[in-house]
DNA sequence: GAGTTTGAAACT
DNA sequence: CAGTTTCAAACTC
């Protein structure tokens, strides 16, 4: 209430404008539904990319600063302009706008939305034009600011750059005729930041670049931007419209500071909010995502929704998403451009730096009997066996040799390991019913375990250096140059961590509701950080090494790291084992370890 | 349509 | 730069 000086220039202010519009009819449309529409197909998506690209470029090439939204100083013209339209023409510069997509919330601008540089300026109108009903297809957005007289950014039509019209908006000050009062609010904002008014979305990666495969799934291989800034989600798993990046039709990328992301590439919840969300109940798609977002906490989704409904958001959660079946497919192809499941972001992440310090590993040592719940040393094995075949697989193809034999037995061990999708579900589902007291606290009191570690624990360095070691030496797959190789192993590694994320994710939810306990759950994030900045390291070493062979002991160490992660050192290690029987397996002897 | 949730923007 | 407050859209019911 207290707007300080704009309010100052007295008359201003109080136009009302023409708020006769009851325009407030669409109001906002169910997010899916919005993010269906810009979807798939080249044309609709976002309006500009294609040509937004090479406009862009041209703009850029001219002029990078683009200039802020139109305000500046347009005044006379644009006035002038949006009134009379002679005609859309485009003059030089197709409008850029940023039309239907926009459905920006805040003001995310798609990438295109480059203003045009400066003396065009009349951005504003075109989409005014829109002017009402019937007809004009694209439907300008109308804002109902309340309380900032549409001069700050929270208002949508003055944070692209037009002008209000027909918005639904109170005491709205941004109009031509109080230009000064507008100016001068851009003038501040752009004080306080240079870039408020260029497009948040930036353009690019340009088509999918398939990494083995190939097959690019056509799924959305167009544009998609990425965000400038990055979002800053917490709640929405970047899988609703809060997110600017979703909202954006752009994946998450290393610019977000998001927590739980699922709005990377492969995601399986964003797949399928893509890929079947249109084709189902809207009301059923978003109870699914829902519970996919929190974790699947089905008390908090499914209790209020008609039992049919319930069945089946319950299946498409379960089914579709957390259980993901054939993670054949190119289904992880994020890593291929440094994508960043964001997951991650967190600070420690960042730091490029060499070594993993010790503290920022110290989490790692603290133990999660949920995530030990959830995996078990059975998956570890086959985990290991799979990742063994696959590299022989590959390996045998590049070669030549396409024995293709074992492809049953990749089936076989990948239906294995995503039951722990399942089994995690199970669990949570026993455990629902009881207090779980006792082992709950159990948790929280692990803390000496790490207290005691602390001081003395060349163990825990080495493992964690292990973890380097391992992935250096998973990724050293193979001799030859074998990138396929060693992206399928890597790839499957890191699918692997990413369920044991989910599932651990799951359960922490689960514990921490009924435990109620704090500590507990700063535990599990921490845990979650932890595995997450292991499968990044990972990830970051796709791109490097590539080397010759992998070794019994590198597997021996992956399961001595989830040992330790587990707090279980001694149960992993032997199934080293087994290990070295796929190893030996499915690996010409020729190899000399050692 | 009323009420809640969410995360950017604004503010301290 | 971090912590709060404000704000309007997104979302739920
Ligand atoms: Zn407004
Ligand atoms: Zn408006
Ligand atoms: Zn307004
Ligand atoms: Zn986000
Ligand atoms: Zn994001
Ligand atoms: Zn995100």
């Amino acid at each position: 209430m207290m707007e300080r000086r704009e309010a100052s220039s007295s008359s201003a202010v109080v136009m009302t404008t023409e708020s006769e519009f009851p325009a407030k009819s669409l109001a906002r449309q169910l997010d899916f539904t919005a993010s269906t529409i810009c979807r798939p197909s080249a044309n609709v998506i976002l309006p500009e990319h294609p040509q937004a690209q090479l406009q862009s470029k041209f703009l850029a090439l001219a002029k990078q600063q683009a200039p802020p939204p139109a305000l500046v100083s347009q005044q006379h013209t644009t006035p002038l302009r949006a009134k009379s339209p002679p005609a859309r023409i485009l003059q030089h510069r197709r409008k850029p706008t940023v039309p239907v997509v926009m459905r920006l919330a805040h003001p995310v601008r798609q990438p295109t939305t480059r203003q045009v540089n400066k003396q065009d300026s009349p951005k504003l109108q075109e989409r005014n034009t829109v002017e009402l009903k019937d007809a004009s297809p694209k439907k300008q957005k109308q804002c109902n600011c309340k309380n900032s007289r549409c001069l700050k950014l929270y208002c949508e039509c003055f944070a692209s750059g037009i002008y209000c019209k027909g918005c639904n908006c109170t005491k709205c000050n941004n109009t031509s005729e109080l230009e000064a009062l507008r100016k001068e609010a851009i003038e501040i904002i752009l004080e306080r930041n240079p870039d408020a008014f260029r497009p948040k979305i930036a353009n690019s990666r340009l088509g999918i670049r398939d990494g083995l495969t190939n097959q690019v799934e056509e799924s959305e291989v167009t544009i998609m931007g990425k965000h400038n800034k990055g979002c800053n989600c917490k709640r929405s798993g970047c899988l609703k419209k809060y997110c600017e990046c979703f909202q954006a039709n752009a994946l998450c990328s290393e610019n977000c500071k998001c927590l739980d992301c699922k709005n990377f590439e492969g995601g399986k919840e964003r797949k399928y909010i893509f890929d079947e969300g249109p084709a189902n109940d809207l009301t059923i798609v978003n109870h699914a995502v829902n519970a996919a977002i929190c974790g699947v906490s089905k008390s908090s989704y499914f209790n209020n929704i008609p039992a049919t409904k319930k069945r089946k958001a319950e299946q498409l959660v379960f089914r579709t998403i957390s259980a993901d079946e054939p993670m054949n497919k190119l289904e992880h192809i994020r890593q291929e451009n440094h994508l960043a499941p964001t997951t991650a972001s967190f600070s420690t992440l960042s730091i490029p730096s060499t070594q993993p310090t010790t503290e920022m590993w110290g989490i790692s040592q603290i133990r999660h009997r949920s995530i030990a719940d959830v995996l078990q040393p059975q998956h570890l094995k086959e985990l290991c066996s799979l990742l063994v075949i696959v590299s022989a697989e590959a390996a045998k193809k590049i070669s030549g040799k396409k024995h293709v034999r074992n492809k049953g037995d990749i089936e076989q061990v990948e239906t294995s390991i995503a039951s722990l999708t399942q089994e995690s579900k199970d669990v949570h589902n026993r455990q629902v019913g009881r207090a779980l007291s006792p082992e709950t606290l159990a948790l929280t009191c692990d803390e000496r375990d790490v207290t005691s570690e602390k001081g003395n624990s060349p163990t825990r360095v080495s493992i964690l250096k292990r973890s380097t070691t391992v992935k250096s030496s998973c990724t050293q797959v193979i001799k030859e140059v074998d990138a396929e190789q060693e992206r399928l192993v890597l790839t499957k590694f890191c699918g692997f961590l990413n369920r044991l994320i989910t599932c651990s994710s799951i359960k922490e939810k689960q514990v921490c509701s009924d435990a109620n306990d704090r500590p507990n759950k700063t535990r599990m994030t921490e845990l979650r950080t932890m595995v997450i900045i292991r499968h990044k390291e990972i990830e970051a070493s796709l791109g490097r090494r590539t080397a010759s062979d992998i070794l019994p002991e590198d597997f021996a160490s992956i399961g001595r790291m989830f040992g330790r992660i587990l707090g279980r050192p001694n149960e992993y290690p032997q199934r080293t084992d087994a290990v070295s029987d796929a190893l030996l397996l499915h690996r010409p002897s020729e190899r000399s370890n050692g």
